[in-house]
DNA sequence: ATTTACCCATTATATTTATTCATTAACTGC
DNA sequence: GCAGTTAATGAATAAATATAATGGGTAAAT
């Protein structure tokens, strides 16, 4: 039958690069590994790697195997940190994944009322994923998932939980900054700054730039928001972000907010969640949070 | 070590309702499973079974416990089945998800030819997915998604593979068997019927009735496709369907198609995988047949 | 060409772990 | 209360797993 430890062993291999290292590893003899691999192997019938030589290559049934390895023991691990913290008495831990770059300062402010509420609930942010955050909720690697984008999914719940309207940021010495708003066709000659996302991700493109048909003269991609800023504010640049963040650093910085478009840009964020995971009280707690967080902020029309 | 043969355990105890039963379903002593179970739960940790009286109910950690193992498994399990088949010089399973109900007499076009060229590799059809086509897809519960909604995430890839005409079937004998087109408001008086899933994913609701603001008489969902079109064949209500498909029923029933508006609803299948499989040739290769297969139809225009 | 350092496979042996048998205790329904 | 089940336990045994010691092979260094 193929075991865990099978996994654990095809996966160590695969890092360490050779059974010698990876018995170091796992705490056992080389020759232990090499007793159990001759035996998977046979249950199998079939190799997991090909012996060149004295290294080991994956055959396509060994890779197939690690993939599956790469996927399932994360859920392992994180079955056994959950028990262990059913064991302590405490409640789990709740993973949250961010899809949406600005959004870790509001997150912030969710997340220390919610920490107080719930003393033995662990929370842990994640804002990689291999498939998407989507992807991340279906996996189980996250169990909510904060993002402009919902994505109605049988399974899946999406909750919104607050508007923002989207601006474009520029230094106070721009002569935007003195304009009610900026059209489309004013960008063409300035330098776009955004986070490193896929352009059909960014709102500035979709429901701005795009359907007028025009794009800036350059577009650079900076991770951070601070940095970003600050090159807005030494007037290298323009950048789009949610007004209620422009206002917060316009306090100490000399950046300025102009809406984009008359009618500016509104935006919601949700919460993603799995429908089965409804009962779960401190996660349904969370979205609680969230919603009364914001729930003073402006709300444009949908 | 939380191990597969311990969620194997866990999810037998919770089909067969007892330690005992469970034993003989594993081929293991009562004895023996006890000395396992407590051992697991030392383990741990934590109880997974509360015993009332003679009988287990699951805790909530045994809660979680069973999700996973009813999540992790099948993986286990068609892991070792795809072992089997390189064991046995086979190349694999093509498992096809399908989310799209009248695509099913499409999609048999394409398989056996498909089947005579790999004949190696079995292919399995699925149609009931817990959390929709692409969590299937996400889950490697399917290889292959037939879907008429792609969804652009990271890690999937979608391919349109034809384009086809969704028309209205009616009667024969019905007054708009001998229009060049129906209105939305010509519905109002009649009956829907359509394959039972949301409307929000009929196109006739979504492209035809909902801009219009109209809805029929009545709605009524048939699963099949044939009973559907005898319910439409004796006058008792008119069915939105594939131009192709309803040509072909055409043939030896007394119905007839009808564009749905002016210009018609244009419509494309997409097949979804992940790109994690681009390598595995008799995958692409299937792609590949799904678009041959259809590069004579009508290409309506996007 | 030879040495050195690695690495994997094998055999026989030792140790740990899993399973069974036999028995007890506890519960359910009659 | 009794018959019929069910789960838990302890000691004995079977089975799986790990180890030490050794050998053969490969690649890089001398």
């Amino acid at each position: 039958m193929l075991d865990r430890i099978h996994l654990v062993i095809i996966r160590e291999v695969d890092r360490q690069g050779s059974l010698t290292a990876a018995a170091g590893t796992l705490h056992l003899t080389q020759s232990a590994l090499s007793h159990t691999v001759k035996k998977i192997e046979q249950q199998l019938g079939t190799p997991i790697w090909d012996r060149e030589g004295r290294s080991l290559r994956l055959t396509q049934a060994g890779q197939y195997l690690l993939s599956l390895a790469e996927r399932l023991l994360p859920q392992f691990e994180h079955a056994e940190s959950r028990m262990k913290q059913y064991a302590a008495g405490e409640r789990g831990t709740l993973r949250i994944g961010m899809e949406c770059h600005p959004c870790y300062q509001w997150l912030l402010k969710v997340v220390s009322p919610y920490l107080a509420r719930w003393p033995d609930v662990d929370v842990d942010v994640k804002q990689r994923f291999q498939f998407g955050g989507i992807g991340a909720l279906f996996g189980y690697d996250i169990d909510i998932l904060v993002t402009p984008d919902p994505l109605k999914r049988p399974g899946l719940r999406f909750d919104p939980v607050f508007d923002y309207e989207q601006v474009l940021v520029v230094a106070d010495a721009h002569p935007f900054a003195a304009q009610r708003y900026v059209k489309p066709e004013q960008l063409v000659d300035e330098t776009l700054i955004t986070y490193p996302v896929e352009t059909d991700r960014l709102d500035i493109y979709n429901q701005f730039l795009r359907p007028a048909g025009v794009a800036p003269r350059r577009h650079k991609t900076i991770e951070t928001t601070d940095i970003m800023l600050q090159m807005v504010a030494s007037n290298r640049g323009v950048a789009a972000l949610p007004r209620w963040l422009a206002e917060e650093y316009a306090d100490r910085m000399p950046v300025a907010s102009v809406k984009l478009g008359r009618d500016g840009i509104a935006k919601q964020i949700f919460l993603g969640t799995r429908e089965a995971d409804a009962s779960i009280d401190y996660l349904a707690s969370f979205v609680a949070y969230a919603r009364e967080s914001m729930a003073q902020a402006p709300r444009p029309r949908r």
